[in-house]
DNA sequence: CATACCCATTGACAGTTGTCGATGGGTATG
DNA sequence: CATACCCATCGACAACTGTCAATGGGTATG
């Protein structure tokens, strides 16, 4: 069984798929790390949420607030806090309250740890 | 722009995503990228789905067909049936007809296109 | 204090999706 | 040909999800 680390409070943070780099194709995935990964997938498996995960990226200083967010993506405000929201409870955006604004950015290596459970190369790492 | 090759029949098959590694967060995606990609991780976010890709993989020769795949993810045969032909769509599985039987496998190489689109380390390839 | 701005939450609605039973088309076996 | 099995498709239903307008809590500025 591949079973990936139990989560602390069964949230869908990234951190805890990837305790360390398991393949999905390495061994049989149990139910409950099958819904724990489908969780964060989930999160990504939506356009205006990928892009939003690439405008932060590629935003000065690479964090981004919702008001510099709603324009590129032409949504309203309130929908785009939503899928914000989404992301960091994935545990793929963080947020930071800087006074008026809500400053949001990668979580160093999120991305990168859910692209090493979906490898299946054999050189890894 | 991040623009991702233009499929040939707007099919959002992995290997249209990654003609090469273009990880997400290097450039901006444009909104029609963003729905291919996002067409390609909702076909993986699925905890069934997960768990059928998982399956395949580690069944004998690296194939199964829908009657070994019902029994350890406890659902009906046309509900297998139906979540098999989302991964074939999606490019992640592909079906051979061999008499009475249907056999999936992994498309070679798709889950790996997948992860280097989602990765953001700096040394890739 | 009053105003203006940023943003999260709520409630509502339409669209999408996972599931199953029923059905029917293929293919092997007797 | 008749039977048995594998499997895809269809129709239906419940559950989930993306979107927005309205609202209200914070925080800076005058």
């Amino acid at each position: 069984m591949n079973t990936i680390v139990s989560p602390p409070d069964g949230s869908p943070l990234v951190a805890n798929l990837a305790a360390c780099c398991t393949p999905i194709t390495a061994t049989v995935l149990d139910a409950a790390s099958a819904e724990r990964l489908a969780a964060v997938l989930r999160a990504l498996a939506e356009p205006t949420r990928l892009r939003l995960v690439s405008l932060v990226a590629a935003h000065e200083d690479a964090e981004a607030c919702v008001c510099d967010l709603t324009v590129p993506v032409a949504l309203s405000q309130p929908t785009v806090s939503h899928h914000l929201k989404v992301l960091v409870d994935a545990g793929l955006l963080e947020r930071e309250q800087r006074g008026k604004w809500a400053y949001y950015r990668l979580v160093p290596g999120a991305l990168d740890a859910l692209a090493g459970i979906l490898t299946h190369r054999s050189q890894q790492c």
